[in-house]
RNA sequence: GGGGGCGUGGUGAAGUCUGGAGUUCACGCCGGCCUGUCAAGCCGGAGGUCGCGGGUUCAAAUCCCGUCGUCCCCGCCA
């Protein structure tokens, strides 16, 4: 097969007992019986026991753990009674008649063994070693299985996959921009892409009409354990599309990649829910479904209650929301705990009542309720005797922000066994920020539904724009996009960008939207998160070969590093005499 | 920018709350024994500035302050 091997240890069979085979590895364990020898010999197949028999190789070579080896034998069934039910080879062995030692090892700073974890900053230094265990190596050939799911899906439904540049220009909403200095225009700076937005929208004039890319994307953010500065996403785009062809499109790919990768059949279409929907029922715009406790609206339960708690909230414009949180024996400890976090996650307080036998509530609040309310409330949580009601007063997106989070902490799976896809849809156009003025809620190339309805109610308006999430995840978001100038302006103008400043900015794409641009839409998928997800890993870090740590490093590269004072002198950059100082460099020096 | 967890031979952990000799366990490493093991077994051995700096104390892995690294979370992530 190669040079130095006729067969993976995956290639080998009870059928294949009696064959030469030569094979080449490293050695994941050696047992050393003073006579026999057993090894077993690990490649990129998985494992296989070799047998050294001192009458067969009567010098064998020292041998210790990951040695990188060739052994030549016969295959042959194991002897009775000695099989191996836990591997996969348990039940053949390869009799070795010549060992060589193609390259020895030193001592591990780590075992290379799935049961064993180390301290993570240790695996990403030994990176190159850490990717030797099987869990890694699955992780690597997962990634490699979702890309080529996706590329033999949109190939097959006539994509072009085009490249669009990685140095661009620099944007000033959205994340922070990784900047890349210009040589030959001192002073002046590339960014790295976010996204390939920009660039794929003026495909679609180009005529393209189906464009998609595996890209790399940068944002210069703290990270998370779903999160990287730089990360891997499929970008993909249609021309005289409407959202349905990209939720058929992507439906299409992500129900290979999880039948490939999980082996099941998605059941298509996916459920769709609505973003208001989201999060008046489940506090997010990221719902996880794999499990029920949605939040129910109590407002109309508690009309007129005499319980001032809930009844200045109401009088005050707020809502009445809850959840039943099911049978549970929570200590009262636990139970205030709840409160706690309640408050420290914004509410004003949470009240908790248990369902008794008899159908009345122990809570701290029983006795200012009414036997209506408790009915009421038991009925509209279909709540059971044994049931733990929560419930927050205050304004809707605050109650239902605290219930949402509180449901996730007393619900959220710990694993990814079942797959629960939505599509959440119906985006605003706009998010209020903080100083009472607009963002884009998504990007401002976003198509709103009526651009009277933005025109007249810009804070209410609806887009068409849409996320898919997968148990509690955002996979991807994406848009119809705006096609016309026109509409793109009035966009602009709502964000407040003058046509000075967005001619500035946006000219050289705002042009070509003049030059007869056909309606399209499009999505991203992030396939970091869609593999960890698959993969049932617990970071993002798992599934990409070599990750950076939370500050931003490379414990294997070192990276980021010091350059010499010289390349900053040609690129026209001096470090401020602060950053010099907490660099400890001489003053002047660099 | 903020909150929290962690840092102890090469690796993983216990010890830290309640200060008293670098103590313990498992793996790995080195040497020896062992011819059907498979996280092999048995015997012996080496290996640590308890992240770093300062403080309190007769005495600090342990208490206090600071700092660095790392992880989780909030902010942030159009």
């Amino acid at each position: 097969m190669t040079t130095y091997r006729t067969h993976l240890t995956s290639d080998l069979s009870l059928e294949s007992a009696g064959d030469r085979a030569k094979l080449a590895g490293w050695v994941a364990k050696v047992r050393n019986l003073g006579g026999v020898i057993f090894i077993d010999l690990r490649d990129s197949g998985g494992l296989v026991q070799v047998v050294v028999d001192p009458e067969s190789v009567p010098t064998a070579p020292t041998l210790r753990m990951e040695y990188c080896v060739s052994v030549e034998g016969t295959v042959r069934s194991r002897p009775e009674g000695t099989e191996n039910p836990g591997m996969k080879t348990g039940t053949l062995e390869v009799a070795a008649d010549r060992i060589e030692v193609l390259s020895r090892s030193g001592p591990l700073p780590f075992m290379i063994d799935d049961r064993i974890d180390a301290d993570e900053q240790i695996r990403l230094r030994y990176r190159y070693l850490d990717l030797r265990r099987p869990r890694m190596a699955a992780n690597l050939a997962a990634r490699s299985t979702c890309i080529r799911a996706i590329r033999e899906t949109l190939d097959g439904l006539g994509f072009l996959d085009v490249e669009t540049p990685t140095l661009v220009n620099s944007t000033p909403e959205g994340a922070r921009d990784f900047l890349v200095p210009s040589r030959l225009r001192p002073g002046h700076f590339y960014a790295l892409p976010q996204s390939p937005q920009l660039f794929k929208q003026l495909l679609m004039v180009s005529g393209v009409e189906r464009y998609y890319q595996i890209a790399r994307c940068y944002r210069d953010e703290d990270t998370r354990a779903d999160r990287q500065v730089e990360f891997t996403q499929l970008d993909l785009e249609g021309s005289f599309w409407g959202r349905e062809d990209v939720f058929s499109t992507i439906e299409k790919v992500v129900a290979e990649v999880v039948r490939r990768l999980r082996g099941v059949d998605l059941p298509l279409p996916l459920p769709r829910l609505t973003h208001s929907e989201a999060l008046s029922r489940y506090g997010t715009d990221k719902p996880d479904l794999r499990f029920g406790m949605a939040i129910s609206e109590l407002s109309r339960v508690f009309e007129g209650t005499g319980f001032r708690g809930f009844g200045n909230v109401l009088a005050g414009g707020g809502v009445v929301r809850g959840i039943n949180a099911g049978p549970r024996s929570f200590s009262r400890a636990e139970l205030d705990g709840l409160v706690d976090r309640a408050k420290q996650l914004g509410a004003a307080g949470l009240v908790w009542a248990v369902v008794k036998d008899d159908g009345s509530l122990r809570s701290p609040v029983a006795k200012f309720l009414a036997l209506g309310e408790i009915d009421g409330m038991i009925r509209v949580l279909e709540a059971s005797p044994g049931d733990v009601l929560l419930v927050v007063a205050d304004q809707p997106e605050v109650a239902s922000a605290v219930l949402g989070a509180i449901r996730l902490d007393l619900g959220k799976p710990s694993d990814h066994d079942r797959l629960h896809f939505v599509w959440v849809v119906d985006f605003p156009v706009f998010d209020r920020t903080d100083g009472g003025g607009l963002t884009p809620s998504h990007h401002p190339f976003t198509a709103p539904v009526s651009v009277e309805e933005m025109r007249e109610r810009p804070a209410e308006a609806v887009a068409h724009a849409y996320d898919l999430v997968l148990n509690g995840s955002e996979l991807g978001s994406g848009s119809v996009r705006i096609h016309d100038p026109e509409t793109q302006r009035e966009v602009f103008e709502i964000l407040g960008i003058s046509a000075e400043e967005a001619e500035s900015r946006f000219g050289w794409f705002l042009e070509g939207l003049r030059y007869g641009t056909p309606p399209h839409a499009g999505f991203a998928i992030g396939i970091d998160r869609l593999v960890t997800i698959l993969r049932d890993e617990p970071s993002i870090r798992e599934v990409i070969p070599f990750p950076k740590t939370q500050s931003g490093a490379d414990p294997l590269t070192t990276s980021p590093t010091r350059v010499a004072g010289s390349q900053l002198t040609e690129l026209g950059i001096d470090l401020t005499a602060a950053t010099k100082a907490a660099l400890g460099d001489a003053a002047g020096a660099s």
